[in-house]
DNA sequence: GGTATCGTTGCAAGCGGTTACATGAAAGCG
DNA sequence: CGCTTTCATGTAACCGCTTGCAACGATACC
């Protein structure tokens, strides 16, 4: 419970001066390797540990990279927080946490958290900075990177998947399959963090039907609040009549459960009756065989924790922006519609 | 880019010395309420933001809270996650967070995190400490908080679920129910971590069975790695012959996942043929309608959390143990067995 | 008018490291 | 042998903030 020792109380006990000590313990050149062993030694008896403040404080660095990240808890959000831990574990820095899930603490972190005094770099994760504080991010000295935020952020450099080319992959999967009248469900386009992710999906899938000469149904789109259980709501209202559509993309994988809820609510049976397609790839669509388009989570992650690391350290310039392709994950809730099939058969 | 403001900037600007600014700043009585607004306003103007490290060196404090927590995108991890961010979110402190996937950065971790230099508190989650680094914890003069951590945690202070309890619980479920012939499936009980909940709830288990006159088959207990692929294969060598139990007690949600699949793989129908509950009560468990035995995980980050810093700022004596119960969630995947619904109909 | 009191402010010493510069001893050189 | 070099170490300033203590003017009290 004593005080822990200072780097003077280690130079005064191996009987050297406490610049001499620091050069020992930072494996300085400069210092002869007889005194530095005896000093090693030392630390190691005091079991000596730098004041991390007092050492930041001296050289001007924080150490630390502070991570924004909305609704922490989403498996999307974990998955690429590992991906961030991944890449920071080995280095020198320590990883700050800020979890976003209100416009307030949004505003709140943006206005206090890209400040030179109190981190190295910041990395945004899903979480689209509002105009105002773009601008501040851009003057600001502390470099940032941005995961999964598409719009809005000027010219700062970002990792992003492709959210128009998954739709685009999504509603092809759907097509090739032989699949003609095909929904979808997804987020409200606006919501307050500005959130694009189910917009861009749905461009990509209003693409993909346009090059099949297909045009979007009013009646096949439903959009509501980020949940499973609004998803389901959604999908039994689009699926409960007889005029309905043979498969639907889901904007989220979360919504796409919803939508397998509805199916068996309505007693339909998937991929028969409805093939549905999600969004993301988290861990639940294993379980439940559900097809989807891959994010790759960890590693957008970990680019982006490399990305701000090499600029912090070697003050690399940054690539504007890193895109990281989606790809399909064929599991069980896909296939070909009944019609088709009876007619090949 | 220019060099942040110092507090010496804001006080010659406004005329003061940097004492007083610094008084201004931090809301001390002992400056005139004038020359306050003056300063505040400048460092406004001046958008001066104290180092923190500065601060934190001269405060003798670190002002940060660090997380030590196993496996972080495990759902349970990132609720507690959650929980603690949500009671440190209005405090001063930061979050400091470290991810183990190995012993070895455990123990780099044990070794390394737990210094007065390093962090004000530090809250361990769901990773039992080795008993070498246990006597460095006491002897450390740094509060911790263990989360989930059941063993060896001599008497420094935790919060945990009564996994026994739990085990019981789930088991008297199916027991009311009517099973007699009930199967585990569970991580094996010894592990590189030296986690014991799938110990601990069977422990729960055996002892249910046991007041209700009923012997453990070895036969109707199958161990492995953890994961819903290695349950799959447990529970489908356990299930696969006539002789089988009608219901399965897995040590954890994701396990039992994987007996679903098993029981669909082998046609079997949940819960007609098969009653299944698991364990956690994770997000997934509604999507499929898995009954399980609820942690309440978010509350337990949340209290660690709050009793860490009550111990760091008010020096509060710690409660040596917070239990919190776990409690049984019924949902779609247990019911009363064939032969009992058959007499009674 | 002298002194105790109060409110406000400044001086300067830390906090615990790092590092530019000075110093001094030993070695190398013509 | 006097000079420069080289190597190892010490001295002291500095990073930016906080705070104990002293100072000082104004008011209050006797």
């Amino acid at each position: 419970m004593t005080k822990p020792a200072t780097i003077r109380d280690v130079a005064r006990r191996a009987g050297v001066s406490s610049a001499t000590a620091s050069r020992a313990l930072n494996n300085s050149p400069l210092v002869n390797q007889d005194t530095k062993r005896r000093i090693v030694a030392v630390a190691q008896e005091l079991a000596f540990a730098p004041s991390l403040s007092a050492r930041r404080l001296s050289l001007g660095k924080t150490q630390t990279i502070t991570v924004v990240v909305s609704f922490l808890t989403r498996p999307q959000a974990a998955e690429r927080l590992r991906g961030i831990d991944a890449a920071l574990a080995d280095s020198e820095f320590d990883l700050n946490i800020y979890n976003v899930e209100t416009v307030e603490k949004r505003d709140q972190y943006f206005q206090t958290l890209p400040l030179r005094q109190r981190t190295d770099g910041l990395l945004v994760v899903s979480l689209p900075p509002p105009d105002r504080d773009v601008s501040r991010l851009e003057r600001s000295d502390v470099p940032v990177v941005f995961i999964d935020a598409h719009e809005n952020t000027a010219n700062l450099p970002r990792v992003l998947g492709n959210d128009v080319a998954g739709g685009v992959l999504a509603t092809q999967h759907l097509l090739e399959l032989g699949h003609r009248r095909i929904g979808y469900v997804g987020d409200a386009f606006d919501n307050p963090f500005g959130f694009t992710s189910s917009r861009d999906r749905f461009d990509g899938y209003e693409r993909a039907l346009g090059s099949a000469g297909i045009e979007v149904g009013d009646e096949d789109v439903a959009l509501g609040a980020h949940g499973r259980y609004e998803a389901r709501d959604l999908a039994a209202r689009m699926l409960s009549h007889a005029d309905r559509p043979t498969a639907i993309f889901a904007g989220s994988d979360t919504q796409a459960l919803g939508v397998l809820a509805a199916a068996q609510d309505l007693g339909l049976h998937v991929p028969d009756d409805l093939s549905v397609i999600g969004y993301d790839d988290i861990e639940a669509c294993d379980f439940v065989g559900l097809t989807t388009v891959r994010q790759h989570l960890f590693e957008s992650g970990r680019q982006g924790a490399q990305m701000l690391m090499a600029e912090i350290l070697e003050r690399a310039a940054m690539p504007p922006a890193v895109v990281i392709a989606p790809e399909i994950v064929r599991r069980r809730t896909t296939a070909r519609p009944k019609e088709v099939r009876a007619k090949s058969d």
